[in-house]
DNA sequence: TCACTAACGCTATATCTGTAGCATTTACCA
DNA sequence: TGGTAAATGCTACAGATATAGCGTTAGTGA
């Protein structure tokens, strides 16, 4: 009589070396991606580095795009604030700020995550789901600046901009884009 | 005495048979996209469906994303109109619904080349131009109406929140976005 | 402590991706 | 109309990517 696993690997033993693994894998994807970009995470390389055998990689995470998402997922323990500045547009300002840091950093670890949300559904997810709990977060902003605005509308419209520029159309960051766009949706905020 | 070829291969003999094979792999390229999107342009099903040489393919065009590019400036010869409404929120309006068509297709040729620009230098860079093309466009829509205005950071505030939305976030599309953030865009041009 | 089996390690293999070397075809020019 | 070499076709091969099969290790619960 044969035994099927019900659940994927790693989760009707999650203790002792299955978590050990995990830790190896996850430690050698974040210092393979700090180091080389999205394209320095191969299966291979995260297999030299953690000392973790090719074979399990490929069995528990389907592709670098999957190891990222993971990583991602345990990295986000950490919670986020919203600033706090007196105004609107100060707010607004200092999270374009942040995003701005965050998508010009070399290597970026964000950019690395939005390249990898085009090549893996389950990094696509994770992403969203960062950015989901970012608005969330974030709405307070607006609710108490603008009571009658959508505050999920005001967010992407201060913050989209930067990521069509940065991301998308990777043109160079200028000193001035953070406030520049955080005016703009703070004008539409308002109106 | 050995000949170096000077230029990259199909640039010193454009005639005849060089000719006939880029219109055959870009039409092969063109058709692979429109059935199965960005990863059914593999360098394998171009050359089977054009009936050119894998080896050729991959002397002319490095990757798939330089198949798409060249495929791209091949295909943007139609020149493009900014609307004229008869007033801003009108013609941002209707840039935005025509940038939500193009993404929301099935499949989405945007979508591919937007993926692609994340794979491929070149597609990054026929991706820009062709935007930068159309932001050149589509200013007189912003001089006209509010000519203290920057005419890019309008046009970004406008239609960046639908590319944020659809292409990164990969949320679905709703009836009024289009019309939604070209009156938060409108709202700060006439601040 | 011990049996059970999930999880892992290992080897072999299949497929995909990309390139090198040389033969063949054919565009271009004298 | 030839002569030259650009462009292509072909074969072989190197490397990366991914999976299958099976033996081994070790977490889990009785």
């Amino acid at each position: 009589m044969e035994s099927i696993p019900q659940a994927p690997p790693g989760a009707t033993r999650p203790g002792g070396r299955t978590a050990r693994t995990r830790g190896q894998v996850l430690e050698a994807v974040a210092s393979l991606l700090l180091e080389g970009g999205f394209d320095a995470v191969t299966m291979d390389a995260v297999a030299a580095r953690s000392g973790i055998h090719r074979t399990t990689i490929y069995r528990r995470w389907r592709d670098p795009g999957a190891l990222l998402a993971d990583s991602f997922e345990a990295a986000r323990e950490q919670p986020w604030q919203p600033p706090d500045t007196g105004s609107l547009l100060g707010d607004l300002t200092e999270i374009n700020h942040q995003i701005v840091t965050a998508l010009t950093a070399e290597p970026s670890i964000t950019q690395a995550l939005i390249t990898a949300s085009f090549r893996s559904p389950a990094a696509a997810e994770a992403l969203k789901h960062f950015w989901d709990d970012r608005f969330t977060s974030a709405a307070v902003v607006v609710k108490r600046a603008a009571p009658d605005a959508d505050p999920r509308t005001i967010l992407i419209a201060a913050c989209a901009p930067i990521f069509y520029e940065l991301a998308l159309m990777r043109s160079p960051a200028t000193p001035d884009m953070a406030a520049r766009y955080a005016r703009s949706a703070t004008a539409a905020a308002t109106t």
